[in-house]
DNA sequence: TAAAAATACTCCATAGGTATTTTAT
DNA sequence: ATAAAATACCTATGGAGTATTTTTA
């Protein structure tokens, strides 16, 4: 059985005339003749009463004719949804983000770009510390990941969305706290630190340790946390000090006063991650989009 | 699209393998392979990820498997149900027979044999008078009428299916009851008759006219009725005397005789009458069956 | 006689075959 | 080195075209 038999049959069926059916189709009048014989052939039955002036349905040609119509919608629809899946218009995107990723900036824009072009698509964004959306980003459980630099698998590829420089978060009461003129990270490795727990995944303490160490300098953490707001509730009570990445200056809390580094290294990024195997189309018009608000609000860029 | 692309597609969805698909198609492996990129670019999305040591689904290949599944099972369940009621093992067979119909020899036994060899069609037995049987089957409405002869038109066609003697129904304390011999229909013309009204629109009614009026004979009619029990009943009364089919002397009543008629051409036929236009498959098997019960039990046939 | 489907034949588009290359493991 | 898909090219089936015949209203 093929379609191209139903959709001859269909024709013939609506118009009850050979001729004219064949000129809907764009053929002509004898290869159609032929299809509907071989057709009634195959199916071991006549589906017209052909007396040469006039064609009707057989009882068998009525149930044929209901089938057809079907089969060829269903097909049709088929074709349809897949292309329309296919293309990334359907379906879903799992973004996996960290906290610590700016709400303010970047991220937020390409979702709302990626939302309008696509509204079809189930967006599921699933909050996920770094260390935390690898092993999902392997199992293709996550398309995208938003995170902190990591140690990443061969399988994983990743580039930079967001690069900001690092501050640092000082007591507005400590002598530290008294003016706003950059410091350098030894001055601020001599005080006690408030800073994220390993068991918070974050890749901020990765690449904190890394920093420090680079110089030879080891500060004291007196108190580990599991979030950015409870480090900074916690120098604001004068536990310590602390570094995050600057877009975190947007929590404005008593006390608090946040102070730029002056060295140049003193930078974080956010990176965009994906399994290195084929994307998504959904991914793939989401990255797009991140690229188009990169470029346009030119920030800044480059493979890690 | 064809549904040779789906059967395709799904083969290689299922193998994960183009050799083994193709091998399993009955074809080999380049022609499929270009298949499946021409039913991709006709969708406009891949349905594989291929590196040439795996294959794999996409989304929209997975979608796909299953919309082309059913598609495929839709089509073969279409064909074989179009092909059964084409052949006329399914559908149904819609027969009007008159009440004087005999019960008791070729209709039922090719009824059974009918049933037995197509148990699934469904049949619609209509008890109607010849007249009443002409327009539903001028209309389609009816495959099959059994009928007494009556004058058909141009469109319809008929065959003998059962011809019998007529008998003369008398009263047993009639001097006509006296005896089981032969009467002549001259006799007979002269007793009071109880017979059918025009209403009844029996075809009878009209041989019984045909068959007096050849001889030059015009019985009197005493009391009309509807049906045969009616007739029997009321000679059993003594209302007079009457004419029927041989069959109905297997009503036995008291005071009632039933004796042969010695003119030859005294018979009465019943009749197979269908549209002279293309016979459903149904009709023509119940047809069949009917010929071959006359055919074995060899009576009477003649085309009228 | 005229309109419409069937038949006879011809042609060519494309499904399918064979041989070979490319690629990833 | 090997297995598997892709590519290149060829063949031939059968779908579609043209011309003609048959049929019935």
């Amino acid at each position: 059985m093929e379609l191209r038999y139903l959709r001859y049959f269909v024709a013939v069926a609506e118009e009850l005339h050979f001729g004219r059916a064949a000129q809907r189709l764009g053929i002509s009048q004898p290869p159609l003749s032929q299809q509907i014989r071989a057709l009634e052939a195959e199916l071991g039955t006549p589906l017209f009463l052909r007396t040469n002036r006039r064609v009707e349905l057989t009882d068998a040609g009525r149930l044929f004719l209901g089938e057809a119509r079907e089969i060829l919608a269903r097909t049709e629809r088929a074709s349809r949804r897949v292309s329309r899946l296919g293309r990334g218009e359907t379906g879903q995107l799992r973004i996996g983000f960290t906290t610590s990723v700016p709400l303010t900036a970047t991220l937020p824009r390409a979702l709302m770009r990626y939302r309008q072009r696509f509204p079809e698509v189930e967006l599921r964004m699933h909050e996920l510390n770094s260390q935390r959306q690898i092993a999902p980003l392997l199992e293709n459980e996550l398309d995208i990941g938003i995170m902190r630099p990591a140690t990443l698998p061969e399988s994983l590829e990743a580039f930079t969305l967001i690069r900001e420089p690092l501050v640092a978060v000082v007591n507005a009461q400590d002598p530290l706290g008294q003016d706003d003129t950059p410091l350098t990270l030894a001055a601020l490795a001599d005080q006690p630190f408030v800073y994220f727990s390993p068991a918070a995944g974050t890749g901020l303490l990765e690449q904190f340790q890394v920093l420090f160490a680079s110089r030879g300098l080891t500060p004291q953490v007196v108190q580990e946390v599991g979030g950015p707001n409870t480090i900074i509730s916690l120098v604001a009570s004068g536990l310590g000090v602390s570094l995050l990445p600057a877009s975190f200056r947007h929590i404005q809390i008593d006390n608090v006063r946040y102070r730029p580094i002056s060295d140049t290294d003193a930078v974080s990024e956010v990176w965009l991650t994906h399994a290195r195997r084929q994307l998504s189309p959904q991914a793939t018009h989401f990255i797009d989009e991140v690229k188009a608000v990169i470029a346009g609000s030119d920030t800044l860029h480059a493979r890690p």
